[in-house]
DNA sequence: AACACTTCGGAAAGCGCTCTCCAACCATCC
DNA sequence: GGATGGTTGGAGAGCGCTTTCCGAAGTGTT
């Protein structure tokens, strides 16, 4: 069938208020108010509205709607990657990554009820920066949410000098007055500590990520201050990039260094995977010579073998409360800065 | 700094095209095509125009444009759920599944370097998809790029009946004039049969997925078609519903009543992470007395031990050339309708 | 019955932009 | 020198909607 089928015609075109205030023989002002429920309207014209918008088949076009009201029903969901070449093979690992499927997950479960849409923005380029933010000041979007990748960002403090709502999902490098949620990763590094203390190892390292990406220094700072509880004055520690490789070759220099290790922790759970190749290679088994503990609960975590104890963050969680954080600015945007950071806990599997 | 600083105030208000015009002392009219590139101008009118767009700080409006142009620069990118209650759990499960994001991946990489970008909708209820249509059909982006969940969609065909260019990733499960890019899954499922019985699997069984998904039917089919060339008529299935406990479920049941079994299809790698176990459970070793084949080669195969043999299907790909197709649509709607089928390729690994 | 007060619908002014006309201008040609 | 053709810039009409401002009713009070 077609789309008017059934529809009063009016042309080629489609309906619009102007359509519906004729057929209803009403101005297109008390259609306008109808149609938002602006008012008190005789319920008699009410009726006639409506029915007009049956007949015609009327639907608003947002478009035009958000030009005059500034406000867009979308928020953005930046993607901030400084180093982003227009077909950066890191991209393409970063979507598959669960992680970005559950925040936007997590985001998803609050916007959807407010009827919010979600439109994705991937930034690199200084250039590509500026245009976000204008096109953010014009209402292109209620509001943004960062995902910022690079350590230092600038995107984060030009979107609050903009004045434009934004949220980021894990705290700013650098201080900036900006809503964000996050997690305690130095709690959960801690948590990582006294379990594989309390589990009985004795030389326990660490293999981190880089040193510049706040989750990651947080994490070492964490470890290290609750291993020094323990006694443990001085760890290890190996850098990787949390990709399965890096933990793999951090888990061998480990073990070249300090072959007597029966506990790591290692600060994402793919890096665990790698490292866990690297102690069977090294004819280690895993938990009974060295008790490995992961981070973040990604499915990679169950999929291993033995299935990895790690640290859980409640990402969906993180990602809903950033989106309703959003929503609360968008709608008063004089709200106080605020922060919400969410405890992780201990998942006890089979690798410590 | 604030954002105005360093450019001509005006006012409170963003710098508008009036106020371009205005500052380079021309008309609104030639403003605009200088900042469009339209028709030759006057290489003195143009550097003004610049020069004042540099001073104001000037950035297009894109709803004001749009609204005109009928041109949005976005696509939308609807994942259509029948089922879908207001928080439902699967769709949770969805997110974080590496498919979502891989597909994400593959449409950016596309529509980045065009400059468009991607609105994330999803829709569960009748209300809602003909919302969807409505929006559509009024340009509020310029077409579609459809993840069709369920077996019955009538989006699809709501689509094209209103003429909004869309794309669809996998099949229609009903034949409806629109443009799609699919997997042979038919082709990968008989690759997994061959590969199966030249390791001299004897007793070969498969878990499926739901039935009347076509994706999972093709799969199906083709294994079933692949070993009937090998002489096995007949060949035992359990249906699974793509997870990894129905995995182990349907594995599980299979074994009950065929114990000789030696080698097994799955339809997707979870729900052969599932297997896996079920089979490791009953005292049987991957591949020596069972060879596990998968499908998807998702982060889920690797991880998984032993590492899963399974058959890959390039999404990224899929999704890529699914944006061009409705780039080039949204450019000719009168373009012939076409379809792109991708052929797997079998990844072998330890499981078979 | 005259007054103030409230309620309600319509006219019209935008929101910021594009693009069609049309007038003005310049160069060219007979 | 006037007619011709080709550029180029400006005026202004929209795109479809919301919302302010008013005037015209309707309600209640003395």
């Amino acid at each position: 069938m077609t789309a008017t089928r059934g529809h009063t015609p009016v042309g080629e075109r489609l309906p619009t208020l102007e359509d519906v205030a004729r057929v209803a023989g009403v101005s297109r002002a008390t259609a306008s108010r109808v149609i938002n429920g602006i008012r008190n309207v005789d319920p008699q014209l009410n009726e006639q509205v409506w029915n007009a918008v049956g007949a015609t088949g009327y639907v608003p076009n947002r478009l035009a709607r958000s030009l005059v009201t500034r406000r867009t029903g979308t928020v953005a969901l930046v993607v901030s990657d400084s180093e982003a070449h227009d077909d950066d093979p890191f991209l393409g690992r970063f979507f598959a990554d669960p992680y970005f499927g559950r925040v936007v997950g997590g985001l998803m479960s609050v916007l959807r009820q407010a009827g919010v849409q979600l439109a994705l923005q991937i930034v690199g380029t200084p250039d590509q920066r500026t245009r976000l933010v204008g096109d953010l000041r014009h209402g292109q979007a209620d509001g943004a949410v960062v995902l910022s990748l690079p350590a230092h960002d600038p995107l984060p403090r030009m979107l609050t000098d903009a004045g434009v709502p934004a949220v980021l999902i894990g705290r700013p490098p650098e201080p900036v007055p900006i809503d964000y949620v996050d997690l305690a990763n130095d709690t959960g590094a801690a948590l990582a500590a006294d379990h594989l203390v309390g589990r009985g190892a004795r030389q326990i390292a660490m293999i981190s990520g880089p040193a510049d990406v706040p989750a990651s220094s947080d994490r070492v700072s964490g470890f290290r201050r609750a291993m020094a509880r323990h006694g443990h004055g001085w760890v290890p520690i190996e850098h990787g990039n949390f990709t399965r490789e890096s933990g793999e070759a951090a888990m061998r220099t480990l073990l070249a260094a300090q072959p007597g290790l029966d506990g790591v922790f290692v600060a994402n759970d793919l890096m665990a995977l790698g490292a866990q190749t690297a102690l069977r290679n090294a004819g280690r088994r895993v938990p009974d010579d060295v008790r490995v503990v992961g981070f973040d609960d990604s499915s990679a975590a169950t999929a291993a073998s033995p299935a990895l104890t790690t640290i859980r963050h409640p990402l969906e969680d993180m990602a809903a409360e950033g989106a309703r954080l959003l929503l609360a600015r968008v709608e008063d945007r004089t709200m106080r800065v605020s922060s919400v950071i969410y405890e992780p806990t201990l998942v006890v599997r089979d690798s410590a």
